[in-house]
DNA sequence: TACAGTATGTCAGAATACTTACATGGGTCA
DNA sequence: TGACCCATGTAAGTATTCTGACATACTGTA
């Protein structure tokens, strides 16, 4: 991995390759343009399979919840609900009973395309994750998750 | 292929946590709200950052190589590169003089905006990975890789 | 009870990134 | 040379997501 770079300045290890935060931000384009790929046909972004999908570990759950749950707004999630809404693939109240919390539920028809969804979703990180042996796919995600706890917890401020 | 998954759903390891997508997703969440964050004093957003730091290992590369390197549209990387030259990071000949490339080149200004922003990146990178150890991080790195080239492989369509 | 603090749903506007489209330059091959 | 194909830069319009703001509802505390 040698590539001193001579000239100018840091003859580091930063073939870019190396940096896990390129890596990541690589992957995760990747990955983005396979699931949209794979999705279109059923008419789905990505975000929408990721709503239909927490919506099913989690039935009944608030518009606040499910957004912590994408990594998105409460403000993006709610336009991404009523386009799934409109479409017939989720339900709410129209008013809440209790609180301000619209419990939100997959219909039928949620549930059918989702189903479809998970199994081309599945294809596609099957063969993402096809190169690591099931050891080293767990070390990964758990190094991941270290990562993540480090980056998020309040340190000292 | 299998999925019997029994009556209602999938009793499998998916706890969610050790789905190495989701991660992934979070984990880049976290890295871009934090790089935002320690970038806002500098007037820079993420992908600016991106953009100088590129310019810095390719000096005189095109907006369409430097779309290619930060997974953004040529057109983005075009609004984001006027961004930086009103703000004289950079400069690019107004008209080419060979084909239509417009090579690009980090200014003096930029080299300098770029060294402290460079600083405190690599802050908030470190803390990422400090759970880490080198081995484990080196081997985390190239197992992204991998899943990169499983993902992007041409395959047979 | 009254109050402060926090969480939720939603509206409006701005920022960001994408898709579609077109003109131009370089390359290959007959 | 000419025809084709591909890459580049750019423009216009659309889609997506965010920030700021507000009203409302729950929670804990005095």
């Amino acid at each position: 991995m040698g590539q001193e770079k001579g000239a100018d300045d840091f003859a580091r290890e930063d073939s870019l390759e190396s940096l896990l935060g390129y890596q990541l931000k690589h992957l995760q384009s990747a990955l983005r343009s396979k699931m949209d790929e794979t999705l279109r046909p059923l008419e789905l972004t990505t975000p929408q399979y990721n709503c239909l999908e927490q919506l099913r570990r989690r039935p009944g759950a608030s518009n606040s919840e499910l957004a912590r749950g994408a990594f998105v707004t409460r403000q993006t999630m709610n336009t991404l609900l009523r386009g799934l809404q409109e479409r017939g693939l989720i339900e709410r109240p129209a008013t809440a009973e209790s609180g301000r919390i619209l419990p939100t539920l997959l219909t039928s028809a949620g549930v059918e395309v989702l189903d479809q969804a998970i199994s081309r979703v599945e294809a596609v990180s099957a063969r993402m994750v096809s190169p690591l042996d099931d050891e080293t796919q767990a070390m990964v995600t758990e190094a991941l998750g270290l990562c993540i706890a480090a980056l998020e917890e309040p340190e000292n401020r």
